[in-house]
DNA sequence: GCCGTTTTCGGCCCGACTGTTTTCAGTCG
């Protein structure tokens, strides 16, 4: 059984538990489970039992149950709960504004257990007969009904940015001297965000005017005068906080989150006669003001050096803070390099000289271009011949460009019996080969493995691309056992890629951070398919910064010269290639 | 249900906004 679908129990359990008024905190235990179940790396069910009470918030009971999911794939407290309530009732709880207290409460009152039968409650002023529902209500849960199905809830970081980023130059074309802030999962860089959330310091009180005001907003879901909610035409829903200059620390820290993050270090303040909270940091004692207008200084009041946004996901970064040892994160001006993108030759819309001259501009000291091969006729993939034809135009391109050294590598597809779509021989002729699953995404576990596995034995493959072929938001990773290849590529000397692209982000930042505990070798890359595409990048650092990845990490931080020897095909001592050597 | 440099019991983060409440409960983040 996966992570993602323990995780998924142990939610449903707490929304359940809720619905039915249970403890609060036992309810945060199921959902502290869950989140510390779906961010292990290696696979809970497989785990023994002394390793499972190392994960946080797992106890004796939670690890029982784990067990219990691992070996019949089932929880019987978890049907029991069921028994109690139809599951539909679990879809109501995502309605905007409707949460456990009042599911209950329809569900006791009118027997109200789907999404129909609230529509048609509301729709016939039934809702409003029970006591403490209005008109109002009545109206906002037909609001959301609709909502519902127009929006689902989550977008692609990139997404986000892009509308996040015109909401606050919105704001601060009118607010210019104050300071306003994209903050929460974006400032984080998650590969999905479920909203959008803004923070102001500084600003007049108009700015809730020009806020709820501003273009593309769709409905106005709340508005006061330090806290503002809206839905803006293309599902999203936006918050602003408005707080005080000597609080802009605070609320920066605060509404960054993440949660489990601000728990933890709310925590550690109580732990020192501190609170924390949205407005400072305070002794608890007379509630003096310790801290509060950056977020410097908060940390730096806590005994911790400042976090990076990226790393506040209560994956250990507070204790690595507390000890000192914080990693240096990589940055966008560490790469060197791009080595994976597509050219004219296949799907993508520059040709070579496009393409290495953008690399160029972007300051970088080398490029590969790695098109496609000929199992991707649709993309117009290349055989054997047509790659070395390639190659050869690709090196004369390098040989024109004297600030930029160009590679001719080619992204091989790895055929559904594990083989490579072009010749050794070929492939042996190029500078750099990635390795990529194109194709027969239903394969089960141990054939996807064994496929992967197979391709990375070939002595040419210097990089496997997109590993997990995952498409957020749209399809899942196909099935694979993620450690076994991560061991895999260790052993061989294989990099891993981080894929830039917005929906693939592929590793993810947990695989991307175990496989670099394991010793593999990453790179990141945009899979360009136009020199527009080379931005991309910054979505792919975004999840090593996210991944504790340094600059050393990461294979194409390298000068090229050290890049080029540390590639597999020129490090291994496999007889196969010391005979072509 | 978890957890422990006061602890195996008694804690567990906290504030803003809305609606229907005339003093507060529910929801959200």
């Amino acid at each position: 059984m996966e992570n993602a679908a323990i995780a998924r129990v142990f939610q449903e359990i707490a929304d359940l538990l809720e619905i039915k008024g249970e403890n609060a905190f036992r309810i945060r235990a199921y959902r502290a489970a869950a989140d510390s179940v779906a961010d292990c790396p290696e696979r809970v069910a497989d785990l023994p039992a002394d390793r499972l009470h190392e994960l946080p918030g797992i106890g004796k009971d939670l690890a029982a149950k784990i067990r219990e999911l691992a070996d019949t794939g089932g929880l019987a407290y978890h049907r029991t709960l069921l028994e109690e309530f139809p599951p539909s009732i679990l879809d109501l709880l995502k309605l905007q504004g409707v949460g456990p207290k009042t599911v209950a409460l329809l569900y006791r009152t009118l027997g109200i257990s789907t999404l129909d039968e609230l529509e048609s409650a509301a729709s016939t002023g039934r809702l409003r007969a029970i006591k403490g529902m209005g008109a109002k209500k009545e109206e906002l849960i037909l609001k959301a009904l609709d909502e519902r199905r127009r929006f689902s809830g989550r977008h692609l970081l990139a997404d986000t940015h892009r509308v996040a980023s015109t909401l606050v130059e919105h704001l601060r074309a009118r607010a210019p001297h104050a300071t306003i802030e994209p903050v929460g999962s974006l400032r984080r860089g998650s590969e999905t965000c479920g909203d959008i959330d803004i923070l102001a310091a500084g600003a007049p009180p108009e700015i809730m005017d020009w806020f709820t005001s501003a273009p593309a907003i769709a409905r106005v879901l709340g508005r006061g005068d330090t806290k503002s909610s809206v839905l803006l035409d293309d599902g999203y829903q936006a918050d602003l906080r408005l707080v005080p200059p000597e609080s802009l620390g605070a609320a920066l820290q605060y509404f960054t989150g993440s949660k489990a993050h601000n728990i933890a270090l709310r925590d550690r303040a109580l732990q020192r006669g501190l609170k924390l909270n949205e407005y400072g940091l305070f002794t608890v004692d007379d509630g003096t003001r310790v801290a509060g207008a950056t977020e410097q200084e908060i940390y730096a009041a806590l005994d911790l050096p400042f976090v990076p946004p990226e790393l506040r996901e209560h994956r250990g970064e507070i204790e690595a803070a507390g000890e000192r040892r914080l990693p240096a994160l990589i940055d966008r001006g560490d790469l060197r390099g791009d080595v994976h993108m597509h050219t004219t030759a296949t799907d993508g819309h520059d040709d070579i000289e496009t393409m290495a001259r953008a690399a160029e501009a972007l300051g970088y000291e080398y490029l590969a271009i790695t098109d496609h091969s000929k199992a991707l006729a649709m993309a117009n993939g290349l055989d054997e011949r047509r790659a070395l034809a390639h190659a050869k135009a690709i090196r004369e391109v390098g040989r024109r460009l004297e600030h930029v050294t160009v590679l001719a590598g080619i992204e091989c597809d790895i055929r559904p019996d594990g083989s490579l779509d072009l010749a050794d021989d070929c492939l042996a002729q190029l500078d750099l080969v990635i390795a990529s699953v194109h194709s027969g995404f239903n394969q089960d576990e141990a054939q996807m493995t064994d496929r992967v596995l197979a391709a990375l034995d070939n002595p040419w493959v210097d990089v496997l691309g997109h590993p997990t072929g995952r498409l957020l938001l749209r399809r899942d990773p196909y099935r694979l056992d993620v450690e076994r290849v991560i061991q895999a590529a260790a052993d061989a000397g294989v990099a891993l890629e981080i894929n830039s692209q917005p929906d693939r982000l592929d590793l993810s930042d947990v695989q991307a951070r175990l496989a670099r505990d394991r010793g593999v070798p990453i790179v990141i890359s945009t899979d360009a398919h136009s020199h527009r595409g080379l931005d991309l990048v910054r979505w792919g650092i975004a999840v090593a910064r996210r991944a504790w990845l340094e600059a050393p990490d990461v294979l194409n931080t390298r000068p090229f010269g050290e890049f080029r020897a540390r590639l597999r095909r020129h490090r291994t001592s496999d007889a196969r290639i010391a005979s072509r050597r």
